[in-house]
DNA sequence: GCATCCACTGAAAACGGTTTCAATCAATTT
DNA sequence: AAATTGATTGAAACCGTTTTCAGTGGATGC
């Protein structure tokens, strides 16, 4: 009978340095040498003999005890709000292609929308000696980020700002979209506008969303006649009813100017799309609808989601591309890049041909 | 005038352990102890003293070095195919709260669906010495894995198989899943069924809907009349117009059965209903159709999208819940947890009343 | 032919922890 | 009272690198 061979095979220990230094006959300096300054340091011969004895073992050395002795780890931290975002999750996708091209490895931590752990979030990735932040977070916790930046370390913010905070700040130009949007609206046809948003309580894109629509509105109102605009925040417990009531006000206070939502995110978005379908509003005809976020089902919700797209990528990358600028050494006041979005008109923003 | 201050403020360096020893009149060897095993092993003033220092410094040890001594990082590797896909982030979700409540931190490396990147992926992250690997990968290159197990990795696959490996896996049951939807069809009185996937190539759970949908028609055939079904796989190249020649050949050799679509996942739903949209076709009425994922949007689209539901967070939990148990030295042939779906029914799979 | 210099290389000391081993000292046993 | 025990603590070695500091040798300058 045959004796099953243990699952687990046995655990070939990794090479070390001190291993290949045996094997090509040479120290440990030594080898430490070629890998570091590759030849210019290193006799042809020597160099040859020490490259046989890594490619024999096949090692590569360990980054955990090269981040202890040079005091940098190859790693950058990057603090997302919620992963469950596509926004966010866009992001990501930037950030890492622009720091894998760099050498450097993401490490990933998700507040899952819990506020309460951006402190927590920022003192473990510095445990791990991270060497830098990308922060995408909700910026409650003003003093965590600080925290990082006591530590020296660099610092970018994607999206939300932090203002007690002085460090590069990546983002949509939102004032900008938030017009571009709303004109959308105003040229289609629709009069009575709605801005809708979650709670704005101090996260910054909510912020400047809201006061730029309500700049457009009052920079507007002269010139386009018939035009009037209110804001809606859904409170946090019951955004449902509350909105579905937010929209019927809005048919009343429209009288005969037709009415149009801007949405200030794809879940709020999704949020007004639900309370029409409950009750029976036609997306376009009844009430116009353009959202922020672009998604890949945008073009299938009802007759299309006009959305006004982010450079969701760029600003991951960008965002990770400051960020290694200033690990190397790059010493500028704090820098504010901002990227405009796009336009994607779609149904349900077109009226009802009269 | 005022020379302004730099806006880099000098790093503190962290205090270490042997500041902390210093402060509290003790040896390093002291401070270790009571972090590694509480008082047990201490005097009670000496534990106080220890334990103000270190409140004082603010001390925490270095992750990095407690690494390379104990050869455990608390790391995690977690490989993921796509980060944008849906999918991979409910998974990343569930096994990120897991680990947090472990102790672990989660270490993603995303493939952006190269496959390639696979071993590199495994390379890098046990460079990194992650303690384990989640994987949820193409599984292409099954050296790739094997390569982890032979650093005495445990492994847990989640989603995708590799059939030459030995590994705890986790994943929908999708036999039951395919089943489930395949048979709601039919009783909503779809009776053309249709299968669609994108190339099966040797991705596991693509492999297991498509034969269990065969599996599903062979055996119903006879028991239920004028049943009768296919299968589809998009090719890379232009997946948009073979689609929509796909449902056309399905209308014909339909007849007077109605048709009905099964979708693999998302994307490929989301492609079906691009297709019908641009075919003028109406989803329920002219075509069924049930979709494998459910995502947030799936009651927007159309009259709402028919979908099976995967229970991602489980999926996700349980998978780092097996790892992790295995890193506490569980040893126990590979298990097979597999997890049942549940059926969304909506307006997509509800055929024109009569 | 001898001193000087330069280019390489190796030994050893860090980095910040953990762990072994030995030492101290009070409490117990005889 | 002396010996044994046990509980605490400190010194030192180690994890796998990098880096400083010497040391070796050959090539050059006189």
């Amino acid at each position: 009978m045959l004796t099953r061979t243990p699952v687990r095979t046995a655990p070939t220990a990794r090479a070390t340095i001190a291993d290949v230094a045996r094997q090509a006959g040479v120290s440990k300096a030594t080898v430490s040498r070629f890998l570091n300054h590759r030849d210019k340091l290193l006799t042809k011969g020597i160099a040859t003999r020490v490259e046989v004895a890594i490619a024999a073992l096949s090692y590569s050395p360990n980054p955990m005890a090269q981040a202890l002795k040079r005091g940098r780890s190859r790693l950058i931290g990057l603090v997302v709000a919620d992963v469950s975002n596509p926004f966010s999750v866009a992001v990501l996708r930037g950030a890492e292609k622009a720091c894998q091209q760099a050498g450097y490895l993401l490490m990933l931590f998700n507040l899952g929308n819990d506020s309460g752990r951006e402190r927590e979030a920022i003192e473990t990735l510095t445990a791990y000696q991270v060497e830098g932040f990308i922060l995408n977070t909700l910026g409650q916790d003003g003093g965590a980020a600080v925290e990082a930046a006591r530590h020296g370390k660099p610092v970018v913010l994607v999206d939300r700002r932090h203002h007690d905070m002085r460090a590069d700040f990546v983002s949509l130009d939102n004032a900008d979209a938030v017009r571009m949007g709303a004109r959308h609206l105003v040229e289609a046809g629709y009069r009575e506008l709605l801005f809708v948003s979650e709670p704005v309580k101090d996260v910054s894109p909510r912020e400047e969303r809201k006061s730029a629509f309500c700049r457009y509105i009052s920079e507007s109102e002269n010139s386009i006649t018939n035009l009037h605009g209110s804001t809606f925040e859904s409170m946090a417990d019951d955004p449902e009813t509350e909105l579905s009531n937010a929209l019927q006000c809005l048919r009343q206070s429209a009288g005969e100017r037709l009415p149009g939502i801007l949405s200030s995110n794809a879940v709020v978005t999704l949020r007004v799309v639900a309370a029409m379908t409950r009750l029976g509003l036609r997306l376009g005809t009844d009430i116009g609808l353009v959202g922020f976020d672009e998604t890949e089902w945008s073009p299938y919700v009802g007759p299309g989601l006009s959305t006004i797209a982010q450079p969701t990528d760029d600003l991951g990358r960008i965002a990770a591309d400051c960020l290694i600028e200033r690990l190397k050494g790059l010493e500028l006041p704090p820098r504010q890049i901002l990227l405009s979005g796009r336009l994607m008109p779609r149904g349900s923003s077109v009226p009802a041909p009269t």
